[in-house]
DNA sequence: ATGAAAGCGCTAACAT
DNA sequence: ATGTTAGCGCTTTCAT
């Protein structure tokens, strides 16, 4: 484990010039039979080019950076998916950090995608990292924040009024009147919904929803209890992450669904199907891959791709109509 | 978006050479005022050091490279989350690549790693990256593999002949006797856990399990009602990746769980608790701690961690004893 | 304590 | 078609 096989070590063996090597490696113009003996050391000495040291003169390397909150989170893991396949086809590896919804190591690792010069960047973090953002962006390095729009950045989000207001709708047309809210945390997405939600309830003449915040799954069996103590008849969670648990806490309180109340969650998932349970899904997989390709083509202007919510019913709210 | 901020820069800014820069950003010994001049410079200049470079040096990067078969596997997810932790712990990033099972890319993909001269690289890959992951080594990149064992690779595994007793002692505790099996390929993993279970049963004094083969999710069904016509009183499934499909093949079919079939599988996930599916678990998340720890480490002989499986009685084999 | 200068492995003009 | 020679941004002797 000495040093490493240069590429001098290749021109030497092969008896020609490092540029002659840089040539038949990346294609100029190079005799057929100089490029074979070039192609035989390189086999022998099983040289792998130093990808690093290559970065340095394009001032990038070919790795997209993706800094999220919460890979645990099924739509977190479907966006990651849909960046590694349009990653994959660009010939870029994805350099990855989790947060852990920890806005210290969000900055930490911002700042360190930013030392690694990636190619480009994609964000779940909050506005913490904004200003480190843009100034990538100035740098030349195309930014991506997801699920929250942003002035000056590019952007991939759910359109989230329509996704409460698309909650509403459901609930209403399966005949339930008195909703029940399950939220986390004040971030932009969650408000929304909420605000959609709201709207569309009054909008068909309803009293409006009590909403409970949980932070963590822990909280979720407190703050479902409360809204228990109001006899919903149906219960929203607005958030993939907390359905476990919310459906949980339901059933853990002798509740039957859709029978004594209704479940109904965003973002889809692997269980849903099986349990019967309907979503308001986010086409997290197709974000994702957007996220990558506004990397890829980096537009010049910030652009923002808002992405429609689709509702799949499986009768866990009852019948519609 | 011209040329970005370089040490050269700073150290003009500052009225220093590039040397005193580098010896404040590293810790060198510098006259105090002189590096709150440099700091000054830093921060004006918004000076971001090129990470690439930097390991130029040391002829290796801080990232640790992961090739993974499939990140939407439950049990693969929480690997990748234990290595993040410890490669956030010891200032490391993750690079990652997605491989869909697909042996073109393993290859591709750990090579890819090598050029990107990561610190060390885990792989859940098949034999087809081990010659490289054998070079790797050669030249001071710890390979660690996980889920198979590897002469002259560093390894994590779980002790399948172990799971696979595990699962059989338990289906006997409950007093199911006739078991079908529904396994995934003829990974060691697999094959292994076949193995143990087939033991244990036949030192029970019971007949062998029936094993169907499902590769994908699409074939479980099929693979379910085979086992169905041997009508037998336990279902296994040998693949959390599988677990959804096998539930729901059984409920399909209008089997009630335990009462009319058990139901145990492999790998934890989140909806098992509420479900109350029995699991004979994996420490996955570990088991990434350990893969990760092992890169970091970066021991001179390579180390077979092996790890053992937990059972998780849930209810869904009926009562135990 | 600080600077000058020599690389690190590679690419990219510029020569030949 | 191939070699020579600068660098790329940074670290690290070696001087001073």
């Amino acid at each position: 484990m000495g040093k490493r096989t240069t590429i001098g070590d290749v021109a030497t063996a092969a008896g020609v010039s490092v540029a002659t090597v840089s040539r038949v490696l990346n294609g100029g113009a190079v005799k057929e039979d100089t490029a074979a003996r070039v192609w035989e050391a390189v086999t022998t000495l099983e040289y792998t080019p130093n990808a690093l040291t290559k970065s340095i003169f394009s001032g990038r390397s070919n790795t997209i950076g993706v800094v999220i909150r919460d890979l645990n989170s099924p739509f977190y893991l479907d966006l990651m998916r849909g960046i590694d396949e349009v990653a994959g086809a660009n010939d870029s590896l994805v350099m990855f950090a989790n947060t852990y919804r920890h806005p210290d190591r969000e900055v930490a690792h911002v700042r360190t995608m930013d030392e690694q010069r990636v190619r480009g960047l994609i964000v779940t973090t909050g506005e913490t990292t904004d200003a480190r953002s843009r100034s990538m962006t100035a740098n030349g390095t195309p930014c991506v924040v997801v699920a929250r729009a942003v002035a000056g950045l590019h952007s991939v989000i759910l359109d989230n009024v329509a996704a409460g207001r698309m909650m509403a709708e459901h609930l209403v047309a399966c005949g339930r009147s008195s909703v029940g809210v399950v939220a986390s945390g004040q971030r932009p997405s969650q408000v929304e919904r909420t605000a959609g939600l709201r709207d569309a309830l009054a909008g068909a003449g309803l009293p409006a929803p009590v909403v409970v915040d949980a932070g963590t799954e822990d909280e979720v069996a407190a703050a479902v209890s409360t809204l228990l103590r109001g006899r919903p008849d149906a219960v929203v969670c607005l958030t993939g992450r907390l359905t476990v648990a919310t459906y949980t806490a339901l059933t853990a309180a002798g509740l039957t669904i859709p029978g004594d109340v209704a479940l109904l969650t965003m973002d889809e998932f692997a269980w849903a199907a099986a349990l019967g349970i309907t979503v308001v899904a986010q086409p997290s997989y197709e974000m994702g891959r957007q996220a990558a390709s506004l990397v890829v083509e980096a537009p010049a202007d910030p652009v923002h791709r808002v992405f429609a919510p689709t509702l799949v019913a499986r009768g866990s709210c009852g019948e519609a109509r």
